[in-house]
RNA sequence: GGCGGGGUUCCCGAGCGGUCAAAGGGGACGCGCUGUAAACGCGUUGGCUCUGCCUUCGCAGGUUCGAAUCCUGCCCCCGCCA
């Protein structure tokens, strides 16, 4: 009997271990464990929470991180309880930002919602045994009363202790009541869908502990929290955001997530393996790439680390793609990139564009606007500023027109990665 | 409720009667270099039927030959006091 139990716990804790792997915090000490250990007991799975606000219509691999984690309490055997927060998503969440956001109609939230979920799918396990969907309306539409008895399970000062309200408060920057309403509603979430887990950004860390305390008042065993490290968006500095547009969508084309990955900073990429891969960079293979990537970071980079540097970035973009999509698209990417990028050639499948001439000549500004969405003021100084070019030809200054007859049938390049193949009559 | 400060182009931020499409920085974009990295250099960054014209400086009026700059009203934000 004893080493049985033994034996049990020596599997929760290391079941624990696996899968705190890659967070930052994983909240209280041996908390995981014991859950893990107490639910194996029970003949139970865990009840592993996530909340999304739909504020935004598309997911990026910012999100993909924690999602990520979730799929692996999923293989583990558990039940993720993801929750849509088209209730709370009429607040609006301050975490990470200084100013307030705009409360969203109700239809934006019901649209952002479905793509939320149907995107969240491409990486979660839709296995109804392992996910539940549920929406935080379900529940928080409660009576004054009930808010009342929310409210109370709370004092200003435990909210003031939020790193980001304490900050605000202390510049003067305002802080409205909805904004400091939000990590109670978020809280009672876990009470209403019994979390024993709850993930979450490290920005969410006083969030996911406040539920500990909310699920107490309420008389319910508390959550177990982990955090996983913000990614960094693609300009290596700030966190990905499609507001601050250096977000990867998980529904970016192939192409276009290794492209993108590829243009990361060097530094960022031992984050993208840490969180999007779940391994260490220059983990897997026998080679010099962390090495070498790793001392390039720190500016010592002999002239060895860049080819690996650019190798094991090659490898992160391969292996993001293959986990998003297939490991033949992943290959097709790379090819696409040698092709357009390394080789500079127009890709193999361009979009045509079908022009009218006027006399004989194709205004060129117009078509560039018109193609890409750009004004044509814009196009034309692409074109002044040697950007454009026509199959072979770069364009010089004002040449803002040209005769048809050139142009029919050449492939249209603008800037470093817009192509369009020109044909004649529309 | 009282007093004071403020709302400028994607962002921050100068401008405070003409020479303002509006300094400077950031970001973004283009060219060069390159590993679509970093760093660096040069350039661009309201629109258009582009040596000129049109629209922009919280909103609406007004003064003036002329306003982002002055006046009036309104909206919003911040601080202090109550």
């Amino acid at each position: 009997m004893g080493n049985a139990t033994d034996a049990a716990a020596q599997d929760a804790a290391r079941l624990a271990e696996r899968l705190a792997w890659g967070t930052v915090d994983c909240l209280p000490e041996g908390a995981l464990a014991a859950r893990l250990r107490a639910a194996s007991e029970q003949g139970r799975v865990l009840r592993v929470k996530l909340g999304i606000d739909p504020t935004a219509p598309d997911i990026h691999l910012g999100h993909a991180v924690v999602l990520r984690k979730l799929r692996e309490f999923q293989d583990a055997g558990h039940r993720v309880v993801l929750i849509i927060g088209d209730y709370t998503a009429r607040v609006g969440d301050p975490s990470g930002r200084s100013s307030l956001r705009p409360i969203l109609s109700g239809e934006q939230i019901e649209a952002n919602a479905a793509t939320f979920q149907e995107q969240a799918l491409r990486i979660l396990d839709p296995d109804p045994e392992r996910l539940e969907v549920r929406r935080n309306s379900e529940w928080l539409d409660m009576s004054m009363i009930e808010l009342l008895g929310l409210m109370r399970t709370t004092t200003a000062a435990q909210m003031l202790e939020r790193d980001d309200f304490a900050k605000r408060f202390a510049a003067g920057e305002p802080i409205s009541m909805l904004e400091l309403l939000y990590p109670l509603l978020q809280g009672y979430d876990s009470v209403a869908v019994k979390a024993d887990v709850e993930l979450g950004g490290t920005d969410q860390k006083f969030n996911l502990l406040l539920g500990r305390d909310i699920q107490r008042a309420y008389g319910e065993p508390e959550q177990a929290i982990l955090t996983m490290g913000i990614l960094v968006g693609t300009d290596g500095q700030r966190k990905m955001s499609k507001s601050l547009g250096n977000q990867i969508g998980v529904t970016d084309a192939p192409e276009e997530m290794f492209g993108k990955t590829m243009a990361i900073p060097d530094e960022a990429m031992g984050q993208y393996y840490r969180l999007l891969l779940g391994e260490e960079l220059g983990a897997g293979d026998g080679d010099t790439a962390g090495a070498g990537a790793e001392s390039d970071a720190a500016g010592t980079g002999p002239a060895t680390g860049e080819t690996s540097a650019r190798d094991a970035k090659r490898a992160l973009a391969r292996g993001i793609v293959a986990w998003l999509y297939t490991e033949a698209e992943a290959e097709a990417a790379e090819r696409h990139f040698e092709r357009v990028f390394v080789q500079r050639e127009a890709p193999e499948e361009i979009e045509e564009a079908h022009f009218a001439s006027e006399e004989g000549m194709l205004h060129l500004p117009g078509l560039i606007a018109e193609e890409f969405g750009i004004s044509r003021s814009e196009a034309r100084r692409l074109i002044d500023q040697g950007g454009v070019s026509l199959g072979e030809e770069v364009l010089g200054t004002d040449e803002h027109n040209v005769a048809s007859e050139r142009a029919d049938g050449q492939v249209l390049k603008v800037g470093k990665r817009r192509f369009r193949r020109l044909r004649a009559g529309m």
